[in-house]
DNA sequence: TTTTTTCTATACTCGCGAGTAAGGCGCTGT
DNA sequence: ACAGCGCCTTACTCGCGAGTATAGAAAAAA
């Protein structure tokens, strides 16, 4: 039995227990910083209001972050890794090329409604000094590729249409970035069946007539 | 043969030219202006540089303008302007709903390639103060509505596949919007190419199987 | 010519908000 | 006990850029 045993709590943090604090508190400021970068912009958003609303100061927040650049930095790596991660899940599902596209697509569409990923949409690069920009357009083109190397597949095994993947890949990213734009928390539809209901739209199109949906 | 005949050029200008010069130069500054919103940002630009782009100072602009924001927001206002001819232009044209919305979308396309179109899409409503953002709202929930009422049209008409018009105008005007964030005018791909390319992917869906596609 | 209006420049103000200096309190380890 | 560090505070600096006060040149009106 270890002095880190199940069956004792002691009242005194580990090393380890004040690590892990930290880095709640590290989360606690990100959370509400994405909020605030949500409701009211980048620019608009001042670290004094962030603090308050954490009931600390600007000081503090200082104390976990280097600048405001890096808070804003790792919200969107947050949401960037959402999806990169349900862009593996989708490449490791198995099944045709449209099959994967699709169930990626709708992950993706989930995670544009969430905090962080809605952070993503919101953020334009031009709100980063010259490195964070780079980054992030890094990031973002990891995204891209894999969302681009998904529809080359379907379109190699005749699952989707052929024509431009990179057209193709703008294309849909375009409508699902967008959602992180008009969706409305406190609105009547849910996430889950707008993410139905658009990645649908984008798999069939708008026009009548298809075979499957007569 | 009155004053301003065509037959002579008088070299001093009449009211009216020097009503016109006004407005070219307030044009000018528009021009000028939008160009280095859409390549730095809003806020990164500061009117100092877009003066110094024009060769005068930045009181002259303000002789022109009553703020900053203003000027923001006819850049937006010219952008949307053109969306909403585009719309009625679709409108009139006659035929079906799909074949209204197609040449809709393809003209929309095209406008968020064009400098006060893309201003639209890169310009967030938090960077307005509280009435400029109440009128930017209004201006662009009147194209939605038109959009989304073409849909509804087609969807009456059995030319576009039955759904949800909200979520279907929601999702291409996401993808049309987005245009204007990765179209690159020293890219390859030429803005006829590109708005063609996105309308197909939205109008057939980008899976395979359509009766029209074998 | 004189007066007035339009346009533009030089040289400022001024508020906002990112980021910092310096100190205090409490826990940890020696 | 005491040195040292982690954490958080109050109270500041300071640069940037929107917007302005003022004046002068040129053109229009009188």
């Amino acid at each position: 039995m270890t002095a880190d045993g199940a069956m004792t709590q002691s009242p005194w943090p580990s090393a380890s227990d004040r690590q892990a604090e930290r880095e709640t508190k590290r989360e606690a400021v990100l959370a509400t910083a994405v909020r605030w970068f949500n409701a009211k912009g980048f620019h608009a958003t001042n670290l004094d209001d962030v603090a308050r609303a954490l009931r600390v100061t600007k000081p503090t927040i200082y104390h976990y972050f280097s600048s405001k650049e890096e808070i804003l930095f790792e919200c969107v790596q947050r949401g960037l890794d959402a999806v990169r991660l349900v862009a593996e899940a989708a490449q490791d599902r198995g099944g045709s090329g449209a099959d994967r596209l699709q169930a990626f697509l709708k992950e993706y569409a989930l995670v544009m409604m969430r905090d962080f990923g809605m952070c993503v949409s919101r953020t334009s690069d031009t709100q980063l000094g010259p490195e964070g920009r780079r980054r992030f357009r890094a990031l973002k083109r990891d995204i891209h590729d894999m969302l681009q190397g998904v529809i080359e597949d379907g379109m190699r095994d005749g699952t989707l249409a052929a024509g431009n993947p990179l057209l193709a890949a703008n294309t849909v990213a375009g409508a699902l970035n967008w959602i992180a734009l008009w969706y409305d928390d406190a609105g009547k539809m849910q996430p889950e069946e707008i993410a139905e209901g658009v990645v649908a739209t984008l798999m069939s199109g708008l026009a009548a007539g298809r075979k499957d949906r007569p």
